[in-house]
This record gives structure tokens, sequence and C-alpha cells, in this order.
DNA sequence: TGAACATATGAATATATGTTCATATTTTAG
DNA sequence: CTAAAATATGAACATATATTCATATGTTCA
């Protein structure tokens, strides 16, 4: 098989199911969405940023410091984490005094979230 | 500061607000089961697999050779990431003669893309 | 059985990213 | 203003991972 990259030299030169690959891609989203969609899991997915966003979910609201002693890791990780859960609107802050609070930007973080706990436990049930 | 990695020295030498850790700490999922999730988002973070996904949910079904046409990536690079996903337990397959058929596996891969796409479109118009 | 096709996999490489250390910035207290 | 506390950030390093190339495995058909 030639490997290559272009979609007309796939499958022996042919397509298998031509038709289902026009179709799919003509009700695609832009490829700028997909990407930006992949680009907000990315942040879902490490367990460190997972715990931030747990006990900001439980917590309502939190400041560096504590979230530091909750996660177990140094003031400088979590303020790294804080600012990719920021950049991706998965968080915003709020400051007072020395202090910055953090919170859960919306609802959806949270349902994300749930889908995925619903996903993990049903599976071992299973 | 001393960027310690034990609880009781950070925030020199005391919590904030050491009552608000522990609570959230007495509630928390296991250490496992938010280092799965982690690992589930993980597999959703990746614009190759959101691709793929995002195919198997539209068309329901799909081979491998589609899969690669449909992305536009090698068919060794979308194997590996059928693979991943496979392990992840977001797809399943089927084979059929020569061809294998994969699908996604359950609703909640539906549901977690469905908050996502939201969580980027509202913010968006936001 | 052997050739051709569809898919899977191992190794290698390049790139992305999480953490730490050191240090800068911002804010309050004195 | 100065010191100290809380947070942020830049550089460096280690690790993870996505892709490609080469090749193996499995399947059908002649």
């Amino acid at each position: 098989m030639k490997n290559k990259t272009t979609d007309c030299d796939r499958c022996d030169d042919i397509f298998i199911h031509e038709e289902v690959v026009n179709e799919v891609r003509k009700n695609m989203p832009n490829e700028e969405t997909l990407y930006d969609l992949a680009e907000i899991f990315k942040v879902f997915g490490d367990s460190t940023r997972v715990k931030i966003l747990y006990a900001l979910f439980f917590a309502k609201k939190m400041c560096v410091c504590d979230l530091a002693a909750f996660v177990n890791i140094s003031q400088s990780a979590v303020s790294h984490q804080l600012r990719v859960l920021k950049q991706a609107r998965l968080v915003k802050y709020k400051r007072e005094g020395r202090v910055v609070y953090y919170a859960l930007d919306d609802e959806h973080v949270q349902q994300i979230f749930e889908q995925g706990l619903k996903h993990i436990t049903e599976k071992k049930q299973g």
C-alpha cells in the first residue's frame, strides 16, 4: 500500500466508500472548530488540572495556595496550570487583596466532567 | 516562598483556608478515578482523534481506509489512533472480511462532544 | 498456494507539555 | 517607602505522544 496522504491514492487508488467520506466531509464543522474542540479536551486531559477543576467544582472558589495544598504540587506548577485553564476559559479569577480566587467559568465544565465520570463508571461495572 | 510539596509548608506554614481544603479532600473521588477521567479527556484532546470521532458520530461506522482519507493522514497514523480510541473504549470495531469497521462505543462520547462544542460556540459569541 | 489488499504494529524522530527552580510582579502591613 | 506574602512567569529539563517508515498480520480471490 502506498501510504500517501492525498485522498485519491488511498485504498489502492479508489475509496472503498467514497460517498460515505464525501457525505461526512460535507457536514463537517470547519477545521478550526474541531481543532478548538480538541484543544478544550486537551486542557481537561491532565490529572493535575482535573483535580483543580474538581476542587473548584466542589468548593465553588479557591485561592492558588489552597489549590497547591490540595493537589499537592508546587505553587508554581498550580499557577502554570491555572493559566492554561484560564486561557481555555474553563476557569475565571478574582483578586481580593493579596489573594487570587479561582472558580469554574461556566456550567459546561461541570457537564463535561459528569459525562466523563459516567463513561468511566459505567464501563467499570459493565 | 518555600515551594515545598508537603501540605503543611504551604502558604507560609499555614493554610489560608485549611477547612476548605479538608472539606474538598473529604469528598474527593479516589485518585485513580480522577486519573482515569483525565486519561479519557486526553484521548479526546487530539485533533486527529476528534476528527475520527466526528466522522464516526456522523457516519455511524467507517473502515480504516475511509477514515484515513477523511482525516487526510496515513493509514498507519489512523490505525495507531484507532488503537488509542479502542483502549479508551471510545470506539468499537467489527471485522467484515478484509475490512474493519469502527464505530463509537457509546452515547457518552456524543454527549461529551456536544458539551465541548457548546462551550466553544457560546464563548465565541459572548 | 500465492498474490493482492486492508489493517496493525514496532522503531525512530520530532514536537508538545508538565514540573521545578529561580525570579519577577503585585499587594498589604508597618 | 520597605519588607513580606501571594501569585505569576521564564528557562530548563524530562517525559509523553503523534506521525512516518518499514514491515508484519490477516483475509480474499484466482
